[in-house]
DNA sequence: ACAACTTGCCAAAGCGCTTTGGAATGGGCA
DNA sequence: TGCCCATTCCAAAGCGCTTTGGCAAGTTGT
């Protein structure tokens, strides 16, 4: 069923019908009511490519994953984000499309996704510093909004970021008030500007307390499970092993739970760990009390309120950037305590 | 930089360009040649609307995920199906749309996606039994795919399933030969599919060693670490505690350990824990030996089957359905041992 | 009663592409 | 030379929608 179909079924004209199902105000209620009621009846949905071409939008949003060729590691956090920006999509009559990229030609699936008309505005994910793709998409002018930021960057951008210094800096000042003067930091890849901005929290909170970093307990890399359980076997095996750890995710904090264990350590007796949580909807910190003392944000309200900026974006281009920043909620959990002695 | 231009900065008809780009023979090489570095000059694309409007298909393919409003959990594995899949779909040049549903309505989404012409073809997820979706779509037309089966569904559909049933059988007759014979099954939701198959290669197994089954040590339910770790806890509670147990999902077995931990029991030693491992990238478990003896398949390279299937379909809709079952592969790890006595 | 609006509808153009049905051009062959 | 076929290209229609510009009919003001 097309719109000539239904017209003609109507016994009225397609421009009638096109504009009773879009609401314009030049047809009668009456007619409007007998249009929509024959759509309904015989399912009829406009084609998307049609409406599309006719009115220059695609009212779809693009997504951007990078996945590294080699294997490289899905990020986590991915499933959730998805899952609150699909919510506000769907509101706004939205379609949501992920093209999956290895890292090497992120430009030209940018330029390509432009120039096909395939995208109204992209999210753009995991900037890193001084990030490339700011300035393209910029130029391009497709809208985007930014999750996370990109340190060194004179591009302007809309985002919405989590503070993830001040979130750093306080769950470092958590450890150090009990007393823990060795913390190991167990970081993202700093070449992501979020693993940037958390390291600058932790050394912040580390001066604050007069201790110096120690780069022979602080680490960087892929956050998997392996990552954080091997990471911290080998820093329990260092001469002066650290009594606290600090992590980006969950997942790592996981991991290093594991080690404890291998080790016979118990958290937050022997060991404190404290972990930046996403609140994964699979992975949840919820008990009473929380598994882990951590910052947490949710990665799933995130996508939403991005999702909302990027329309926002899309309705008003030239409006001014918005940045939104979030703070972290400390939530004092079971995986840390007071320094041994 | 459209067709139109493009074909008027070369002097040359629309059609001659448009053949020239799609490689159809009617076009001298010279002139291809020639239409070819212009356009990669002039950044051209054609634009996806125009052209799927033209040609009738999206080259799109569609994916539903269905996520509770209720904060359900979003499926862990998602990112990494995606991941696989979005390779396949770029190898061949199509789009991946994804569409975030509550449950409520996803008929609604399913016909208004080919009521839109918005996909060519879509993947179906999490099956449950009898799912009422295949129904659907069959008769509405819209090629697809299944990632799983559907028992008792008596419409015939293309899919690519892990043989979950042997899968678990295989683990249990693993738990039953180190001589447990008290096996906790903690199992996704039984509406699932996969979930009801996992079940009843464990009841197998159990019979098949000559064990009844006992329904206070098997449960159900969103496998998150949490829900893990709780039934752990309270089956460790029981007066005649499992020996071992089996589980669906690598994050739940996390939980499980952590249970494990907390009652300063050592897996594999006091305790064992089988599981079934999606691979996921952020949650291997390739240690050496591994760290969960496990059923294992990797649910990207699923993802990577499925999309191609999907894609072959829609080039030969009337071809004849394609079944296929891929074996886990059981790896011997460090959490499961002996019955201690 | 007549001009001046409003209201409710329609025909047709246009969005950017593919594809059908020719129409030139040139080469091979008798 | 004349005829036939390939080869190479083109004009125009059509995909399903939105939107412009009108046109009747009904309504208002004087």
């Amino acid at each position: 069923m097309n719109l000539k179909e239904l017209s003609k079924h109507l016994g009225i004209s397609q421009t009638t019908v096109s504009r009773a199902l879009n609401g314009y105000p030049e047809v009668s209620e009456a007619t409007r009511a007998r249009v929509i009621a024959a759509a309904n009846e015989q399912g009829y949905s406009p084609n998307t490519r049609a409406q599309g071409l006719a009115t220059g939008h695609s009212r779809c949003i693009g997504h951007v994953i990078s996945v590294g060729d080699s294997g490289e590691m899905v990020n986590p956090i991915f499933g959730d984000f998805m899952a609150g920006a699909g919510e506000t999509y769907a509101a706004h009559g939205y379609d949501m499309m992920v093209t999956r990229v290895g890292e090497q030609d992120e430009g030209e699936i940018y330029r390509s996704l432009k120039a096909r008309g395939a995208v109204d505005g992209l999210v753009m994910h995991a900037p890193r510093f001084n990030d490339s793709r700011l300035p393209l998409l910029t130029e391009l002018g497709l809208p985007f909004v930014v999750h996370g930021r990109s340190s060194g960057a004179n591009t302007s951008y809309s985002y919405l970021d989590v503070n993830n210094r001040s979130a750093f800096q306080q769950a470092t000042q958590h450890l150090t008030s009990l007393g823990h003067r060795r913390i190991a930091l167990i970081n993202g890849q700093e070449q992501l500007d979020f693993a940037i901005r958390r390291r600058q929290g932790y050394e912040q909170g580390m001066e604050e307390a007069g201790l110096h970093v120690d780069p022979t307990v602080m680490t960087q890399g892929e956050m998997t499970e392996e990552y954080g359980y091997q990471n911290a076997m080998s820093m329990l095996d260092l001469p002066e092993p650290p009594t606290a750890f600090l992590l980006s995710s969950i997942i790592c904090a996981a991991g290093v739970r594991r080690a404890l264990d291998d080790r016979d350590l118990r958290p937050g007796r022997d060991v404190s760990i404290a972990t930046f949580d996403d609140c994964l909807s699979y992975f949840r910190n919820s008990a009473v009390p929380p598994v882990f003392t951590a910052m947490q944000s949710s990665v799933r309200a995130a996508g939403a309120a991005l999702a909302q900026m990027l329309i926002d974006r899309i309705n008003a281009p030239d409006a001014p950037h918005t940045h939104t920043l979030w703070e972290a909620e400390f939530v004092a959990g079971a995986s840390t305590g007071p320094i041994k002695d």
